[in-house]
DNA sequence: GTCGGTTTGTGGAAGGTTCCAATTTCACGG
DNA sequence: CCGTGAAATTGGAACCTTCCACAAACCGAC
């Protein structure tokens, strides 16, 4: 080590110095940081995570990060995770299940001390490698009973979208969810909104948000029937805002009006349904809160070293936000 | 090493089969391979990077990762570069030059083989840096003669968006910038606007859009009189999309209708500038192809490691889309 | 002076790979 | 059988840290 020479010191005191470890006179400390300076040393990430086995990174996964959702969540938590001295590495699965388990397995061959999983598929295998290499993980946004998770009730949000549509006095009510990103979360939601129908006694309507996604002139007309034909559909309760945003998009395209002729409820909260233009009623999600204690959990498994110790889930409240995307049926 | 002993081999020879390397004969390959499988041993990349002396990492450094337009660079870029093996590690800098000198420092600890800087500063500490540890960057979607970069003429784009402006009749036309990022993308399109204002002998009027999006009622009423008042501002170029989107928010709650009442014109061509409800009339780039020959002209230096060579510049063609944010100035 | 005790500094093993020169094994023609 | 060259395998240094047990230096106090 040149900085040892420079300095007249062993390579242990430089070490020393750089942790701030260890007692080191001033008089020595100085010297060395002036070498460090002099020779525009930087020490080698790389070989300090070696011998610690562990290098200071979290691994964040994520299905698609053009998701604005998404997005917001990983620049919070790189912001966060780089407050506490972590780097972020991140990693784009596109919900692909096989895409998924290579990228948990590149984080886990570059040592990172814990994963944060957003939009995770529930793997078992994921979970299963991680638990083996014993680097804890926490499920944001998601639940899931296997891990540390932190998420807000969606279920509950999504029966409370299916209520606030009840209590306007729709009906005919259908769910449109997309397949790209298959996680629990869209799961929960599916089940939240048909538990609500079932619960007023309602017929459940699934639909794809993908038919018409691609472009298929067909799906688009056939979306519109639904409205305009038989179906006599009324509202829709979107899997998130991201489809809430487009299925306007799309209806509108067709000449129906939102909310005039037919509701449109979200999830999730982006910042772009707040527009006036847009002014999507929504179940929102508290971002920050979510990545806030999403990290606390991972960091305290990390520190603590408590990989094996119960999953803890924290539960958020959603919130309902009544724009004007909702309105009363036609009569 | 564990596999090498129930293999009955030597670790070169596992370290062989697991790089591919060296000739290995089939029988050994298949009873490493099984050893490997049956202890779950992972290799540990750290070592490999560290006697390698480089991480199979690219850097990627963005100033807002929230501003859908460079969640969507990221995204691409870290697709492409895991189809080219490397990982990638994102770095958010707030657009704050402390943060994106100590970014710097750490991926240059963790020996990154090149970095991505998108909204990039212009700082020559960065630079230097880089250079220094012999580091290729790129700088994408920004222009610097310093460094490969791959970009979209800028300038020409915005004197683009005000011809456009122009041609419709509008001569009362604003720039709008904000602070939170101050990349040479942001003064290229001032100088832009400039040019075009000058080149028609119309006076220049900079706005910055910080003012208002921070909710102060003051300069939002502000704004409204810039263009009910004296001023009579008939159009609005601004240096973003998602500006762009935020300034037709202010607008229309104070009572204005673009484009009815005044034009607004954005920059980027994001997804949700599409949407019928927002019809954002903007200067589009080619997202993918920034991504795509950015990373390659940093792989290209990767590769040979001609670290030295002169920089090489690709500009790319942006493309006006017309949409119905922007319109006639009333008579 | 010598002796404890504290502060400061050090030597060297360990960490898990790669890579190269060197060695062993193999197949085959003579 | 031997010799030969190619193919397969191996040993060990190197990569750059951390960390720990230990050594040295220093400081009063006796």
């Amino acid at each position: 080590m040149d900085v040892a020479n420079l300095s007249g010191v062993s390579k242990s005191t430089v070490s020393n110095v750089i942790r701030g470890a260890g007692r080191v006179s001033d008089a020595t400390r100085r010297r060395v940081l002036d070498s460090i300076e002099a020779l525009g040393y930087r020490p080698n990430a790389l070989a300090r995570d070696l011998v610690r086995r562990r290098a200071n990174t979290v691994g964040v996964m994520v299905g698609d990060l053009a998701n604005t959702f998404y997005a917001g969540l990983v620049k919070l938590l790189e912001v966060e995770a780089s407050d506490a001295a972590y780097t972020t590495m991140v990693c784009n699965t596109d919900g692909e299940l096989a895409l998924e388990r290579a990228r948990v397995e590149t984080l886990l061959e570059r040592a990172v001390v814990g994963v944060v999983l957003l939009q995770f598929s529930g793997d078992r295998m994921v979970l299963d490698a991680l638990r083996g290499a014993q680097v804890p993980a926490v499920v944001v946004s998601c639940h899931d009973e296997r891990v540390d998770c932190v998420a807000v009730d969606d279920r509950a949000g999504m029966s409370a979208a299916v209520e606030h549509l009840y209590d306007l006095g729709h009906r005919a009510i259908a769910h449109v969810s997309g397949h790209l990103v298959e996680d629990s979360t869209r799961a929960a939601r599916a089940a939240g909104y048909e538990a609500a129908m079932r619960k007023h006694g309602l017929p459940p309507r699934l639909l794809s948000a993908d038919d018409w996604e691609n472009g298929d002139p067909g799906a688009v007309r056939r979306l519109h029937e639904l409205v305009s034909g038989n179906a006599g559909l009324t509202a829709f309760a979107a899997g998130n805002d991201v489809m809430a945003v487009r299925l306007i998009d799309q209806l509108e395209a067709g000449g129906l009006r939102v909310p005039e002729d037919v509701s449109v409820i979200g999830f999730d909260g982006i910042e772009l349904g707040a527009h006036s233009r847009i002014g999507l009623t929504t179940i929102s999600q508290p971002r920050e809160e979510l990545t806030t204690r999403g990290l606390e959990l991972l960091l305290d498994r990390v520190r603590g070293g408590s990989v094996a110790a119960p999953p803890r889930c924290v539960t958020l409240e959603p919130r309902l936000i009544v724009r004007h995307s909702t309105a009363a049926p036609r009569a």
